[in-house]
DNA sequence: CGAACCCTTGATGGCGATCAAACGCCGTGG
DNA sequence: CCACGGCGTTTGATCGCCATCAAGGGTTCG
């Protein structure tokens, strides 16, 4: 582990409430692992031998359907992902793979169990980032169908603005295939998509998305009362 | 509270590895409350002053957009509901309204942060149960972008049936424009979708749907493979 | 008995998927 | 250095699923 990485992981809500000593025996049990791109780093239907916590690169959840994957969430750094497998001791839901290299914290599942079981901390900060989860899935299950696709890349757009501190300019991680898996479009509607969000306050130069107007694009995509906030 | 219904609710995964001592403390600080039809327990956006144990009856979770309600889960007895938003003291992401005249629970949010905090059996549980919660997001929400409409009344119908402990026949809860929305779809297309079906072993007569084949309809639903079942 | 209301059935239209092809980017190899 | 080839994206044309609009049964309840 580099110099720097463990205290950016040990700040991650899921680890921070825990005693120090718990954490450090977790620590030194766990494999920080660099994988190349493109690798697949488990499927769904395996049993969940290990809680993930990304540390660089990007990763992608999806599901394996006849004929395509199905994007379901793409994990940036330094977060942790498949945690409700873990704790459940169930067999993966989604399968991962590695958009770009990466390096990842592998923390045996029997072990984090026991941990959460013996620090009253870590089970508190699992409870409540099963909670958080929980909750934005209500959202995208929510968004989904409640709003037609271009809509949905705005509110994405949005959203990604607003977890960047409001940045109105921003790169987008990854390819757009992906992404438009994500929002549950066809590349080729994604494309359009942009297209039409011209003529509502964004601009796209390859992978580059501008806000030019954000009153615009929030009256487009209709964005949840911020009294639901994300935060 | 009627005879027999305290340890009923007691039983609950949520409620049932908690200290007795603890859980009598919670039950005398509830409220059980009789509510008629179609009256709303409570809107998205408010504060999540209770957590909510539906008792008997039938309560339905929407999101309200203009135009339409959008149904997120019909909740049978007996069963805890908007536990997530409790867990984390955030306005409730749903609507509620009661579908049937229903009996419910209604614990003191507050209170039970301080009880979860208290107890560990009721920390695990709740941390259990949101993570079942969450993974029953996260196949609702494939569920949503991999198949269409008949086929997801098709797996719905399975996992009922499923749920039933296999029962082939069952009459359905509620109206079927709820059912309809909770499967993302119209009123006339759901209706479309049950007479698709009957050439795949499914036959309707009115609320009562039996399955005549249950292979014909695997084979057409095309259900997830039972190592990621729900159970 | 009539008036809602829900479900059903039919006709039409639009969003998004699919099919198809051209463009741009980038790495490889001549 | 440039030509080529592969791949992702874009653009265009068409198709199909599902929403919408509309109207007709059936049931329930006042």
């Amino acid at each position: 582990m580099r110099a720097g990485e463990k205290p950016e992981i040990a700040r991650l809500p899921l680890f921070k409430e825990m005693a120090e000593e718990q954490r450090e025996e977790v620590f030194s049990k766990s494999y920080l692992q660099v994988f190349p791109p493109q690798l697949t780093l488990f499927e769904a239907g395996q049993d969940a031998d290990f809680l993930h916590v990304l540390v660089d690169g990007l990763v992608e959840l999806y599901v394996s359907e006849p004929g395509r994957d199905i994007t379901m969430r793409i994990v940036e750094p330094v977060s942790s992902f498949i945690l409700a497998a873990v704790v459940t001791d169930r067999p993966f839901l989604m399968s991962a793979r590695t958009i770009a290299p990466s390096r990842i914290l592998l923390v045996p599942a029997g072990l984090l169990r026991q941990q959460i079981k013996r620090d009253e901390g870590l089970m508190d900060s699992t409870m409540h980032e099963l909670a958080l989860g929980f909750r934005d899935l209500v959202r995208a299950l929510t968004d989904l169908k409640a709003r037609q696709s271009t809509e949905r890349l705005g509110n994405y757009i949005l959203n990604y603005s607003a977890r960047m501190g409001g940045e109105r300019e921003f790169e987008l991680k990854g390819e757009k295939r992906v992404l438009a898996s994500l929002l549950g479009m066809t590349p080729e509607n994604l494309s359009r998509a942009f297209g039409s969000l011209k003529q509502h306050g964004v601009s796209i130069k390859g992978p580059v998305v501008k806000i030019e107007d954000v009153d615009a694009l929030r009256a487009f995509a209709r964005p949840d009362p911020p009294s639901l906030g994300q935060f």
